[in-house]
DNA sequence: GCGAATTGTGGAACCGGTTCCAAATACCCG
DNA sequence: CGGGTATTTGGAACCGGTTCCACAATTCGC
């Protein structure tokens, strides 16, 4: 491997000349030519290390996902690198698999590694969080939980739910059940339903009903079967577009034509809800602009630049088949 | 920041001495204590900076992914992730978004931050490829695709279609249409194609028509839906899931039942297919598997250990609603 | 009880960069 | 042409570890 002492010997100068023409000190035209020139020949590049040593800092900056294989985690993991890549900055990726020891864990570790910045994907912001987020001093962008000692990028969860809840409504949907999870997930499992719920208030006529599975497809199937069963409701609001596609599964396995014999709508805007028939409404998020946001921002709080603490992605209420219009 | 020397001074040591009892080299047991007794309370980390630069390499695998919104790119990655933190190795991915060029620009950029080894989720292995990869000196597997000068772990895509065909003649079809993608992806486009020609080979009867999309749904559906046209066949048999997923709606906008008036089956085995209806028959891969066994394998070239220069993942063949049986 | 082997320890050099400082050279203007 | 300012350059120190070597202290065998 060749080093800048190498390239120092080799241009017949000092290292510090080498270091100079690399970063952009005052070197003379003459010199200059003589460094590029064995530059070029040698196809010298500084070692990584070296630099981040000194520098105690790296171009890099973390991203830490709760899992790999869902749609909004790759779509926001895509934006987020393609932005970094104009910017410059290397991107890793941790994975968690939906273990918050080891999203803390991660946290740390990323820390030793002198990143320059961190974007948590969270799920939840709990105490140990915080503290770890705190000690580590290394900017921190939140994205898809809010919190107020952190900036956040978030999904406008309760607006796109309550405009979701509209849309039920002026199809003329009367008897409801709305298929949530945990509130532990305060973005899934609360701002959505809250946002739809704030859509049913002060409505007459309208029987909401609350039920809640996990983020699996498979509970939802089981779920549904039971809702189906035991409520029998014109339309089925669904958490995620996982969890409709669960209840779709159900629906079929119940012998009721969607949406027919009953609606289905689900929420995040997965490709796959567009490709399968019936095509599902839902409201869809535009994950990779927020994870191109998402990058610029953490950039820009890693140059000390201002941002707003809190910032809404954009979303949509894509309107397909799997909703019926009814007609009293 | 607490450095060695901090440590060293505090337990009134040589840096040196610290050095030894983080690496396992003989230290009295009472400087033991000492030593530990700071550290505990320092909570001191070692500088991985300082750590590489003197050792010349890292503990860092370097993964290349042709895309991050794949079924099978997330579950290899799983599948890496999961073993290589039980090894005490670090993941890092890196995302070339379909682009060639910046496939072999990733080799080097990993080759120069010194990763220990690189595993590539290859699509095309190019020359361009061979040379990069021979240049940077760094283990290398490949991943999906094969080629004679370097290690790779293969999905039997051959074997696999050759099932699948075998299983699609033992439902009667003899009318056959095989959707497949172009022949520069040698694993998906060539040996699935071959695999399943080879079950038809000789049989008396049976008709099999050849054509060609792109790895995207929507030029599925197109194509699909001048398949069904043209040629009517009784089973569409095709190059992925999501070509799959592509078709079933193609053949429901043709006013098709599936599988009643036509059948089909992908490959992959994603775990939508089981999700929707009808579920499809599809060729299931074991990428998270697949993922593991390369993590292990890396690891061992890593440590200069002999593998064999080629390994199969496993796979079935998972009989699902998509496929008719037709009665003569 | 003495020399040899073993174990523990500190000092210095090194990995490959960056940066500070002082010296050398070039440039400018009256 | 001389004094002062700018520009260019080399040397040395430093970032935070690891490793080699020499020396001191302890243990061992006979």
């Amino acid at each position: 491997m060749v080093t800048i002492a190498d390239i120092a010997k080799m241009a017949g100068v000092a290292k510090s000349t080498v270091s100079r023409y690399l970063n952009g000190g005052s070197v003379s035209e003459e010199t200059v030519k003589r460094i590029e020139k064995v530059v070029q020949e040698t196809g010298y590049s500084p070692n990584k290390f070296a630099q981040s040593l000194k520098a105690k800092k790296t171009n890099i900056i973390g991203t830490i996902v709760p899992r790999l294989d869902s749609y909004a985690t790759s779509q926001t993991l895509i934006g987020i690198d393609e932005q970094l890549r104009d910017l410059e900055y290397q991107l890793i990726i941790s994975n968690t698999s939906q273990d918050l020891d080891r999203e803390i864990e991660n946290i740390y570790i990323l820390a030793q590694q002198k990143v320059a910045g961190i974007i948590l994907l969270a799920t939840m912001v709990t105490e140990k969080h915080i503290k770890a987020l705190h000690e580590i001093k290394v900017p921190i962008l939140l994205v898809g939980q809010e919190n107020e000692e952190f900036h956040s990028l978030i999904h406008n969860d309760y607006q796109a739910a309550h405009s979701l809840g509209e849309y039920v409504l002026s199809q003329g949907h009367t008897r409801i059940a709305y298929l949530g999870v945990t509130k532990e997930d305060i973005a899934v499992g609360v701002k959505r339903r809250e946002g739809f719920m704030s859509a049913m208030a002060n409505k007459v006529d309208i029987e909401v009903e609350y039920f809640e599975t996990s983020f699996k497809s498979e509970d939802a199937i089981h779920k549904t079967l039971e809702i189906i069963k035991q409520y029998n409701p014109s339309i089925i609001v669904c958490a995620t577009d996982n969890i409709a596609l669960g209840a779709l599964k159900a629906a079929y396995m119940s012998g009721l034509q969607v949406p027919k014999a009953v609606s289905i709508t689900g929420f995040g805007g997965y490709e796959v809800t567009d490709l399968i028939h019936p095509s599902i409404t839902t409201a869809k998020f535009f994950y990779k602009e927020a994870g191109n946001i998402a990058a610029k921002n953490i950039v820009k709080l890693v140059n000390k630049e201002e941002i707003d603490r809190v910032i809404f992605s954009k979303y949509e209420i894509i309107k397909r088949e799997s909703v019926d219009k009814i007609i009293n």
